[in-house]
DNA sequence: TATTGTTATACTCTATAACTATA
DNA sequence: TATAGTTATAGAGTATAACAATA
């Protein structure tokens, strides 16, 4: 990184978009070794804890359009980490085959080693107010 | 945007990609009716805070590849609001046409008035840590 | 008639590799 | 020989439009 500063700097927006950009790249590094993307644990994380769920409903738990998991799955599904299981004839379940779990078990780690480093980042006075303060600028829109 | 909760919502890392996403996409719904991308303004913004400044130095103030200036770069002088002035045979100078600074003006306003908005939403009590809690994040690397 | 899954497509931000020309 | 500017290309995360099939 620079050490350059900018006046941009001091807007809470920019300084939002430099911080997530920092810590994505950064999460892409770490997962790149298991032939993962940020997308794929993410999907893998939510379909773990939402047994049954279909792609159209990890799409809205993400906020994210439904075409988006197309590829996502297709990914997943070519690696052998998750397969679809029909509920009907319209929707379909997806599932985590068992070298979907392993893998998944070894991202997370990765996933809490990445989020213990940020917190670790933020000078202790500002720490617990950081979450809150993310949380109240995505939800309820 | 959807009213899903689910697990990643308590991870810090993962609401700073959703605070940042939501952020961005308002950003660049305001900027539109002007023509403009997010990456327009910055370097608009930084061109005329650093008079005289080369594209070389604006992407390393940024913190992006300096080969992303090109087309940004391409577009500001197409639309009239930015030139290239030689410094030697090897630099250029960017500088704002006075449409430049004008159409900077309307967009700073806008700005100024998404920051406004993104600070609001933060309850009181963690306003005042968020800004240093994300500097931490992507500063002095 | 609203929803599911899908294809095709495109946009924005960002990055790497490799080249030429100049300081 | 390090730096500036550039071209070409790629990747990751997103989005919209449009469609067939099903609940």
């Amino acid at each position: 990184m620079s050490d350059d500063r900018n006046m941009l700097d001091m807007l809470p927006g920019y300084a939002l978009r430099r911080a997530a950009n920092a810590m994505m790249a950064d999460l892409g590094e770490r997962l790149s070794p298991l032939g993962l993307r940020v997308s794929d644990i993410t999907v893998m994380k939510l379909v773990d804890e939402r047994k049954g769920a279909t792609s159209s409903q990890i799409s809205r738990a993400l906020d994210i359009n439904r075409t988006n998991m197309v590829p996502v799955l297709k990914r997943l599904e070519e690696a052998g980490l998750a397969r679809r299981e029909a509920i009907n004839g319209k929707s379909q379940a997806i599932v985590l085959t068992s070298k979907g779990q392993s893998t998944l078990a070894k991202a997370w780690q990765v996933i809490e080693q990445l989020e213990g480093d940020l917190i670790a980042r933020i000078p202790a006075q500002h720490r617990p107010h950081f979450l809150p303060a993310l949380q109240a600028l995505y939800q309820s829109d």
